[in-house]
Formats: C-alpha cells, sequence, structure tokens
DNA sequence: CAATCGTGTTTATGTATCGC
DNA sequence: GCGATACATAAACACGATTG
C-alpha cells in the first residue's frame, strides 16, 4: 500500500468518478482502475461498490477517514524534513546537573528558542557523572555539567563557577559574623547532598587538606530540597548561591572564606559525533547565556 | 463509465567488478 | 572487507485501444 493509491483513492471520491480522478492526477483511465485493484488486493476488503453512481462500503468510507488523516500526517512530516535540512527544525538532547537544570538552563534557552522555534529541546537533569556518560554514548548532544571523569572522546569547554555559600537559620550564632571560614565549620552539624554530589566533594575536599573533619547532622539528596531544611532549623549546609537567591524567609546566607575554588561548570559534547548547525548555534547561544552576573551575598 | 488487454517504460533488485 | 558503480533482469507501472 502506497500513499499514491490512497491519494488516488481520495480523488476518486472528491470527483464521484474515476475518469475525473484520472483527469485530475494525469493518469489514464486504465491506471486509476488498476491502482484501487491492488489497493484492495492488498488490503483484502472491497472498497468501492461499483455501479451508477459508485458508493463507498463500510471500508471505503473507513479508508476515506483514515487517508485523510495519513495524508495530512505525510504532508506535516515532508514540512518537518525540509525544515530539517534547512536547519530550522529537529530535535536536540540537553542534559544539565542542578542547580544549573532549574536555575539556568531556563533563561539561557530562551534565545534559543526565538531562533528555533520549531526545533524540540528535551532537557534531561542527572549527576554530573552520569551526564557524561549519557554524551559518551550518544544520549546527549550537550551537557552541562562539571568535568567528574571525562573521557577521551568527550570534549569538555569550563564556562562558570558554581559559586557556594553557607545557608543558615538567622538565629544561629554564626548569623553574627560577616563571613565564614571552613574551620568554624568542623563542629557545625550539616546538611549534605549525596557522595556522589560534586558540591558535597569538593567541601570534603577542602576542609580534608586543611586537616578539618565536617560533621553531618543529614543527608538529603535534592540539592534543591536543602533550603527548606535550613529553614526548618535542621542545621547549616553549604549550597550554591544561585539556589538559594534570595535566602527562603528566616535564613541567612554567608559568604565562606578559604573557599578559593568554586566548581567549575561547563559544556560536555561528543568529540566523536559530528554537530548539526542547530547543535552548534545551541552550543554558541548556551556559551554566551549560561553565565550570570555575580549576585551580592546578604550580609 | 469502468474493466481488460497488449505493450512500452520505469523502477527495483541481484550480481559482478572496481578502488580504497 | 566495504562501499560505490555498472549492468542485466524481473517486477511494477502507465498507457491507448477496446469491450461489456
Amino acid at each position: 500500500m502506497d500513499l499514491r493509491s490512497i491519494k488516488t483513492f481520495q480523488t476518486i471520491i472528491k470527483h464521484g468518478s474515476f475518469q475525473k480522478a484520472a483527469e485530475e492526477l494525469s493518469y489514464a483511465q486504465s491506471t486509476i482502475t488498476m491502482q484501487m485493484k491492488k489497493l484492495e488486493n492488498e488490503l483484502g476488503v472491497v472498497l468501492i461498490e461499483r455501479g451508477k453512481p459508485f458508493q463507498l462500503t463500510e471500508a471505503g468510507r473507513l479508508l476515506a477517514l483514515q487517508g485523510d488523516l495519513l495524508l495530512q500526517e505525510f504532508e506535516r512530516l515532508q514540512e518537518r524534513m525540509d525544515a530539517l535540512v534547512k536547519g530550522e527544525a529537529g530535535h536536540i538532547r540537553v542534559g544539565a546537573m542542578e542547580p544549573a537544570a532549574s536555575y539556568r538552563l531556563p533563561y539561557a534557552l530562551a534565545p534559543f528558542y526565538e531562533k528555533f522555534p520549531r526545533v524540540n529541546v528535551s532537557v534531561q537533569i542527572e549527576s554530573s557523572r552520569k551526564l557524561i556518560e549519557m554524551v559518551e554514548a550518544d544520549e546527549l548532544d550537550l551537557a552541562i555539567c562539571t568535568a567528574a571523569n571525562v573521557p577521551t572522546t568527550v570534549g569538555f569547554l569550563p564556562l562558570f563557577p558554581e559559586e557556594v555559600a553557607i545557608l543558615m537559620p538567622d538565629a544561629h550564632p554564626l548569623a553574627n559574623e560577616k563571613d565564614i571560614s571552613l574551620p568554624q565549620l568542623e563542629n557545625e552539624p550539616m546538611l549534605i547532598t549525596t557522595a556522589a554530589c560534586p558540591f558535597r566533594r569538593n567541601i570534603e575536599k577542602q576542609m580534608r587538606d586543611r586537616g578539618l573533619r565536617p560533621t553531618y547532622r543529614m543527608e538529603i539528596s535534592n540539592m534543591l530540597a536543602l533550603k527548606h531544611y535550613v529553614q526548618a532549623g535542621y542545621g547549616i549546609a553549604a549550597v550554591p548561591i544561585r539556589c538559594v537567591m534570595p535566602p527562603p524567609k528566616g535564613t541567612v546566607l554567608k559568604a565562606i572564606r578559604l573557599f578559593e575554588e568554586d566548581l567549575l561548570v561547563g559544556l560536555a559534547e561528543n568529540k566523536t559525533k559530528p554537530f548539526g548547525r542547530v547543535a552548534t548555534s545551541l552550543k554558541s547561544i548556551l556559551q554566551k547565556n549560561l553565565r550570570y552576573e555575580k549576585e551580592p551575598i546578604q550580609k
């Protein structure tokens, strides 16, 4: 069964005649007969009760309805293919870690959508480690993540440091300090994310390097949920500033001294796969828009 | 008016060959 | 070993003439 014979069938219905359909489609009348015969054989049903005037069978009425939808779908597909060829449509798979996925990507994507309104973007939110794996397996076109275990087939372009500060209830003793130093955190019960979280690993490493040992009170897997636990008074937490601006009611954000290295976030891409025009454009737009102005930390 | 027939043309498929 | 190309053959298609 091909679309051509369905189109012929629809044209026959439109004119109520094999002859007229042949004229409109520039076929010989015998070709129309042959096409209908073939279509009926393939479908295993009679579509048209021949006679004057002919009548559609139940199968014919069903095909008349479905055939229209099929042809419309095909037209849409054709339009999308044309757009794809012109570089105006397609599907881009982006991965992002938190907090960039929630706090940066929605804004960074806006100019891309303005430029390519017909491109479909899917956003997958995962840990950096998982994102890099997905880029390597060609399951993502681009990923916004940290450079965790980057294999040689994956390229990483550093873009911005995700700055970290300490969030605490405003009644906390340290809330009066101008800023916080790492040794002050040693005996403070902290709320932390999972062991795989790059932010947690960064803090642990920096404290370890200085011979300090953090004290943990509670592990919360979702970084975006941390601030609510701080707000509820469970303890203090080192959080990306972007997640807690402005700090929730009843909490304050304090800069932390000695944090000379914030986590570097960037774009990961598969070096072995060709990059299309749309993906290239998205890359440069993200490159330009993922950075943001430094925001003041509340005193 | 649609179906059938004979015929020429186009398209699809299989095979062999070539170059990398 | 693999993909590109050329060629032969089969199958599908479209046509005009003709029939019922």
